[in-house]
DNA sequence: CGATAAATTGAACTCTATCAATAGGTGTGG
DNA sequence: CCACACCTATTGATAGAGTTCAATTTATCG
């Protein structure tokens, strides 16, 4: 089986042996890290790129008022930030969530990864999915009440984790609290428990201690309106048939 | 004075005079697009890439319950997508809002324009940017009401179209219906024509006729939380050096 | 086992949606 | 030039969604 991130990019289409190759040698200094603890603070300078290989961790900004929003869900297989080469400084903090396995990639090894033009295009793919997923949550924000959002949620993270092999037909794990859920979805934690109860008395979840099981997936995604579309997972021929040296952009 | 890409891509940093030709030469052929119209459906396969010479389009989805969701507003110098090359087909539309000035720009062009280094960097950071944005969309839908959800829209229209030069230090032109800032902030219209005139009463705004005049600018970005910062409109070196305090940084 | 964090519950209150009706504005055809 | 249709903006009233406060119960962990 192979590392998450090699998984991951395969869904897009395979890659050369070489390249998977390299990818072993990039994650192979990692190191654990406890929950709730930053990774990197807003208004700080990236200098590695941070790469999920076990645990959650994720994206947020803290206002004035101490409310905090978080705005992405960083699974196993998902880079921190791949911009370290263009943006000086972070707009916002990125945190675990639970405790994480977590490798330091230095910029060089990018580069290296971004000059092989099957690699190249993988990660590029990734980093637009990275962007449609905030697009559709802006959408979920804005257009359903809160145990809908929720159900969008969980529907989302069932089909990530799936993808990667971190989660079974109906259930996974899901190391947050009903807190952060709430500063996911933007509501308050209050709601949260009684949305999350809502849901299972309509027998479609169960949350606890970190577990998710979903009763009935079917119904979860029909009623949040989840439509993977916009995970772009099935890396279908003609995506990687059109592409044309996407890796020139990573020539900088 | 440059043409609005141009114009915006320099705030990253200077590009070479042949750099500045290309992009002369790539927007030169542009057309007129009414109000309203679709430029790409969901569910397209992008062929060209868009980009906005004069007006403003957006980016949304529409919902089965025929609700729709704004996420993107497209200004002057906005791309609509780079990404052409890689997925296949759209996970949501882009319509104009107000009658536009469209280029569109093959993809071999795009191509020459990522082999220049300088481009494909100022390009390169307008797409995280954009990114960013999304980001602090959330921020806002999760985190504020409707109030003041407005008033930040408000803030970062004006940053952005002050950035080049199509608004005044307090005013500009909004050429979008009342109901179209609804699907903006995700909220209903009536809600929208309370928030106005609550924003109209505390003398911060006023929006008439797809003008918005903004009588207090200082204050519209204290109650609203706004901070430049994710826009990254100081470009590369100089942001390394133009260090805010760490509170500036650290609460939006 | 105690200390601490997380989850749960109830109640009062605020924000926002929805419905419905009216007013204002714009462009078209007669 | 007016009359009309159509879209947008505005207003009031009512209902529903979600917040906040506060108290209690249930985990979790050293």
């Amino acid at each position: 089986m192979y590392n998450p991130l090699t998984r991951k990019l395969e869904l897009f289409g395979p890659l050369p042996e070489p390249d998977k190759k390299l990818i072993d040698e990039v994650i192979e200094h990692s190191r654990s890290v406890s929950g709730r603890s930053s990774l990197i603070r807003e208004g700080e300078a990236p200098r590695n790129v941070y790469l999920v290989l076990d645990g959650i961790a994720c994206r947020s900004k803290v206002l004035r008022n101490g409310g905090r929003q978080i705005f992405a869900f960083l699974i196993p297989g998902d880079f921190c930030d791949l911009n370290v080469f263009i943006l000086r400084a972070m707009d916002h903090g990125i945190e675990t969530l639970s405790e994480c396995q977590i490798a330091e990639i230095p910029r060089d090894r990018i580069l290296e990864m971004t000059q092989r033009p099957h690699l190249a295009r993988a990660l590029w793919w990734a980093t637009l999915v990275d962007e449609a997923i905030l697009r559709e949550w802006i959408v979920n924000m804005g257009q359903r009440d809160a145990e809908h959002r929720l159900a969008h949620l969980f529907c989302e993270l069932h089909a990530r984790l799936h993808a990667v092999g971190l989660a079974s037909d109906h259930d996974f794990e899901l190391p947050v609290t009903q807190s952060e859920l709430a500063e996911t979805i933007g509501t308050s934690s209050v709601h949260v428990n009684r949305c999350l109860q809502s849901l299972r008395a309509k027998e479609l979840i169960e949350f606890k201690a970190g577990h998710l099981v979903i009763q009935n997936i079917d119904q979860l995604r029909s009623i949040s309106g989840f439509n993977s579309n916009y995970l772009h997972l099935t890396g279908g021929k003609s995506d990687r048939e059109s592409v044309a040296s996407a890796d020139d952009r990573f020539h900088v």
